[in-house]
DNA sequence: AGGTAAACCTGGACGC
DNA sequence: TGCGTCCAGGTTTACC
């Protein structure tokens, strides 16, 4: 499910309730997401004052003094931030239960993720976790630019759209932002990625700049179960012009869209204004 | 090295 | 109503 935009809305979510307070308790209702949780989540967690709620590409980090607790969301998997005595529900793997403060009562961060696509992994202080060593840049920094996306590009074969979903090229953007930023760049997402242009990477990259602020803005796209640590849904659905549009009029020509298989993702584009 | 496809897992939508 | 099939926001891993 969460493309950077809803694991931004998940941190932002999470940080008031979470940041500056301490783990009071950890409960694994399952010993394994898509990988074994490790024994320091029990060991270390508990007991720890979480000084910051991190975001990198997709993932979210809780720093602690002794390390950080390392997340992502997988495709189903979303996080709340419930008073402690709230029911489990299916699919509830996870509690951090948060220790009450003067001004604050007990609550718990929960864990739910049907398909258990996510994880929950450790990152020893001062390591780098090998999943976060080989990332591209974050698209909404500086380093992330149509010069940059110009120059790795050249003499690739893959289709652009698989080009712009590799996490070692940018992090970030998945299978509905790439469909959004091509059509807006107007870049047919079928095109080998190194037979792109210069001026048209530069237009990619502003596009992808665009729609992921503006999904950011929105609490990001809600398709079936995202849902924000307050419970909230995102509203970037509404704006969406390509994704899980196929065989409708396209927004800018009326050309009924296209749709097939790319890099095994469902893509749909216009095949008159992307080329 | 780059490119492609299988694999992981559950639930919902759909057709019969 | 029930069952089979297909599809889904991700990414590692294996293979060519």
């Amino acid at each position: 499910m969460p493309e950077l935009p809803e694991v931004e809305t998940t941190r932002r979510g999470l940080q008031p309730h979470v940041e500056g307070h301490r783990v009071a308790s950890v409960l694994l209702r399952r010993p394994d997401l898509r990988w074994p949780i490790p024994r320091e989540i029990e060991s270390l967690l508990p007991g720890q004052r979480i000084s910051a709620v991190r975001r990198r590409a997709k993932y979210l980090l809780l720093d602690t003094d002794a390390g950080s607790a390392l997340l992502h969301l997988g495709m189903s998997g979303s996080l709340r931030v419930l008073p402690a005595d709230t029911p489990v529900r299916a699919h509830d793997h996870v509690d951090i239960a948060l220790a009450a403060s003067i001004d604050t009562p007990a609550r718990v961060l929960r864990f739910n993720d049907p398909r258990r696509f996510g994880c929950l992994l450790w990152q020893a202080a001062g390591d780098v976790h090998s999943l976060l060593a080989r990332l591209g840049p974050e698209p909404l920094s500086d380093a992330f630019d149509g010069d940059y996306l110009f120059a790795l590009s050249r003499q690739r074969k893959a289709p652009v759209k698989t080009f712009l979903m590799d996490q070692s090229v940018v992090v970030g953007v998945g299978n509905i932002y790439a469909a959004e930023a091509l059509f807006v760049a107007g870049i047919s997402p079928l095109r080998a990625a190194g037979k792109v242009s210069r001026e048209r990477y530069v237009a990619l990259a502003e596009a992808v700049k665009l729609i992921l602020q503006r999904a950011i803005d929105r609490g990001g796209t809600t398709l079936r179960d995202f849902i924000s640590p307050d419970g909230a849904p995102g509203y970037f659905e509404q704006e969406l012009l390509a994704y899980g549009r196929g065989g409708q009029p396209c927004p800018r020509c009326g050309h009924a869209l296209r749709q097939a298989s790319i890099g095994q993702r469902a893509t749909v584009w216009c095949g008159r204004c992307q080329r």
